[in-house]
DNA sequence: GCTTTATATGAGCATATAGTTATACATGGT
DNA sequence: ACCATGTATAACTATATGCTCATATAAAGC
C-alpha cells in the first residue's frame, strides 16, 4: 500500500519532530481563545490600557455577563491580567505577544483582501 | 449611569479605531482555522514541503476523508496552496505568515509552561 | 467501457461553546 | 444590618463544527 509518490519539488524531508498531542491541544486552544469576535473586540479595546468590566461592556456593546465571561477566557489562558480594587475588577493585557500576533494575521488578511479592500481602512 | 471610574495607571486613551464587525469576523475566522489540532497537524507535516492528501492522511494519522475535509478549510483560508498532479492532488504552505504565527504562539506558551515543561521538549 | 486509485462530499451524530436571563457573591457606604 | 453597585456564575437554548461511514467524482490503465 505504500504507493510510489513522485515528489515534484522538495525532496521530502520529514516532518522536522512529530509534536506531540498535548502540544498541539494546546497551541490549538490558544488560537481558539483568539477565535471569537467579542474576544478580539475585548483585546482591541485594552490594547489603549486596562479597563473595568463595565467600560469594557459599554465599549464593546455587550451585555456585563457575556463580557466577564470572556474576560474569563483571556484571562485564564494568561492573555490578560486581573487586578481588583474596591468593587471593580480590572483587565489588561498581559501576554504582549498578542500585539504581535494580531498584527501578523491583521496583515496577512490585508494581502489576501486587497481586492475588496475598504474592510480595514475605515 | 455614567459612574466617573477611576483610572489607576493608563490615562484612559480611546482605542485606536472602533474596527469594523466585518474585519473582526475575518480575523477571528483565521484564528478558528488554526484553532484544530488535526489542523495544526497537517501544517505541521507541510514544513517540510508540499504533500499529498493519501500521505498527510498516513502521516498524521487520520482518515482520508477527514485529512480532506481539514486541507480544504485550510486551503479555503488561503493558508495552503492546492497542486493536481494525475490522480494526486498536492496540498502545500501558501502563506508564509503561518511559520510566524506558530513561532509565535509555540515561544509564549513555552513561557507560561516553563515549569510544567516537558510538554514540548520531546 | 470497465476497473482501480485518489480525492471530495453528503448525511447523521456528538460535542463544544456563545448568548441570554436570572441569580449569587463581594465590596463599600449609610 | 441593610442597601446599592460591580462582577461572577448557573441553567438553558441555539448554533457550529468535528468525526465517521458511505458514496460520488475524477483521472489513469487495461
Amino acid at each position: 500500500m505504500v504507493h510510489a509518490v513522485k515528489m515534484p519539488f522538495k525532496p521530502a524531508m520529514k516532518a522536522p519532530r512529530p509534536m506531540s498531542d498535548e502540544a498541539l491541544a494546546l497551541i490549538a486552544r490558544r488560537f481558539a481563545v483568539l477565535a471569537e469576535p467579542m474576544r478580539l473586540r475585548l483585546l482591541h479595546a485594552l490594547f489603549a490600557g486596562e479597563k473595568s468590566v463595565n467600560e469594557l461592556a459599554e465599549l464593546t456593546g455587550g451585555t456585563q455577563a457575556n463580557v466577564s465571561r470572556h474576560l474569563q477566557t483571556l484571562a485564564h489562558a494568561h492573555m490578560l491580567g486581573r487586578r481588583k480594587e474596591g468593587l471593580q475588577v480590572f483587565y489588561a493585557i498581559a501576554d504582549p505577544s498578542i500585539f504581535k500576533l494580531c498584527e501578523l494575521v491583521c496583515g496577512s488578511l490585508e494581502k489576501s483582501l486587497s481586492k475588496q479592500a475598504g474592510v480595514f481602512a475605515q
